[in-house]
DNA sequence: GGCGAGGTTTACGTTCACGTAAGCCCCGAC
DNA sequence: GTCGGGGCTTACGTGAACGTAAACCTCGCC
């Protein structure tokens, strides 16, 4: 299928990151490009797990939480005993964000109606500063 | 109306946080608890901030971040300019959160397809290990 | 009256997730 | 040939969010 391979500079283009980044990721372990003469280059499966990287941390987990569950989405010599650890704790991060789920419903409910207040008391001041004109 | 001022200590107890982190809230002005005679005193709005910068920590939100919204959610000595920068950045807030809602139901379901892949995948071996048997 | 528990301030230490700088290699252009 | 651009490693610096230690005060209690 000749995967196509990108460098370091058009992984960083494409998903806004710097260089530093990408290496510090490799170095936990959480991406690993093809190494050739020194160089880097990033395939199909190092672009699909920058995007669960940062897309977990917008979700405010760890880059060594994130690592476990990508442990998950990779098929690569799986152990057993490892895959149970592996899926037992993915469970532990599917219940955290359920709960973040839910909390984000009401937070944004909450948040939506504070805005609507303090709109509500702006359009009053100005209603008063027209009255007293 | 007689508003019932815990401790410090009670305070840390209720929310399970350490002194250290709310004298660092305080510092950081997210919240202001009363002051008697060099000891804190925490109040029924100290207790609801403080739901909320925790709320907002588990968002991934800075506490910087979760200090302006707060402004938002406390009517006190409200200025014009200053209320309208704080709703501005509240709607970017907004936005955020109802991003980041979406892309966790995504997530979500990304999630438990995989733990059911590899609950599968275990499977499968357990079931090997029978047929060899 | 001493002392332990609980509060306070000040200040340096720590972890995470990178930023930034120094120094080196290699390659294509001038 | 050299020179700039890009990539590499190594290593120290940084900001956020606290942890931790030192040194003090004060109150209730035996």
């Amino acid at each position: 299928m000749s995967e196509r391979l990108i460098t370091i500079r058009e992984m960083c283009d494409e998903f806004d990151v710097t260089p530093r980044t990408l290496r510090f990721y490799e170095s936990r372990e959480l991406i690993f490009p093809l190494r050739r003469d020194m160089n880097r280059f990033y395939g199909r499966s190092d672009r699909a797990r920058l995007k669960l990287i940062l897309r977990g941390k917008r979700f405010g987990f760890s880059l060594e939480e994130i690592r476990q569950l990508l442990e998950l989405y990779d098929p690569t010599e799986r152990n057993v005993t490892q895959t149970r650890a592996t899926i037992a704790t993915a469970h532990d991060r599917l219940a955290d964000m359920e709960r973040q789920y839910d909390e984000l419903a009401t937070a944004i409910l909450e948040l939506r109606h504070q805005i609507a207040e303090g709109e509500k008391w702006l359009n009053s001041i100005q209603t008063d500063a027209r009255q007293t004109a």
